[in-house]
DNA sequence: TATACAAATGATAATCATTCTCATTTGCAA
DNA sequence: TTGCAAATGAGAATGATTATCATTTGTATA
């Protein structure tokens, strides 16, 4: 359990919201939650904290480096632990399944492509939507 | 003028608001529009259509293939004329510029990615935030 | 360990982009 | 011209997210 000093080091106060929070990410078998999600699956667990704290807890998890934030089509903002390693995704337009990929060669040409025109980089996001094709894909999009 | 024509053979009766859409995206400077500024740039020019119709048309030309629409940070949606040809943006975060780009390196690798995965591709967006560092860049958001 | 106060929380109102509803208007085929 | 389905516009409704503000909670200090 190694929660607190992760919070501590961020420069955030280790409370009870952000303790369950960065817990639910961790021991979640979804990597990819929403804030809509997060909300509920505490609800569920008994854990109840308000819908304006999950927002603003994974807004300021996102700032500190905890989470990163994605938006995905559909309008609503995705979130998953930052294990420090950068990824693009797959997200599956049937049943909202997300895989993550690394192409180094696809990195380097989008560096290269940007340079070219004068542009400093920040930060990019590169997500493929498609049809996952799995036996277990409900072929229904789940809200 | 031939935009009636593209309206028919798109399937769409050639009515007033449509055409004005239309040729604001044909004549417009900016390729890349919000409905909000589409909204704003009509009523500036005189030709007044309301704000849902606006919405109504940009998603019926979406459809139709007569624009294609982008889901840039910051939640709204931008449009722009479809000119047939695929591209990815850098979109300059200080202000709002958006520049196209196409590396088929890139294209290549994305379906090999997808395809190593089982996934079916429907569709990819490649978006890369950037500070453009043009002189006449404003360093400043526009809303 | 009790206290004190800034920071965090939660309920709810507000906002923003977008979509829906429905009465009125309009393009166009007969 | 006329008739009518399709399109429009004003404003209400929706869904995601943010702001407000009174109450609660971590934590540093006495």
């Amino acid at each position: 359990m190694h929660e607190p000093e992760h919070l501590k080091s961020a420069g955030l106060k280790s409370t009870l919201p952000r303790l369950k929070v960065l817990s639910l990410f961790e021991t979640s078998k979804e990597r990819h939650l929403s804030a809509e999600e997060v909300f509920k699956l505490l609800l569920a667990s008994g854990d109840d904290v308000g819908l304006a704290t999950v927002y603003r807890v994974l807004t300021q998890f996102e700032q500190a480096g905890l989470l990163m934030r994605h938006h995905f089509e559909g309008g609503k903002s995705v979130f998953e632990l930052n294990h420090g390693v950068h990824h693009d995704h797959i997200v599956c337009l049937q049943c909202g399944h997300v895989e993550e990929f690394y192409d180094s060669g696809i990195e380097a040409r989008q560096k290269k492509a940007a340079a070219e025109r004068g542009f400093t980089v920040h930060d990019h996001s590169l997500h493929i939507y498609a049809d996952c094709n799995k036996p277990k894909c409900p072929n229904k999009i789940k809200s």
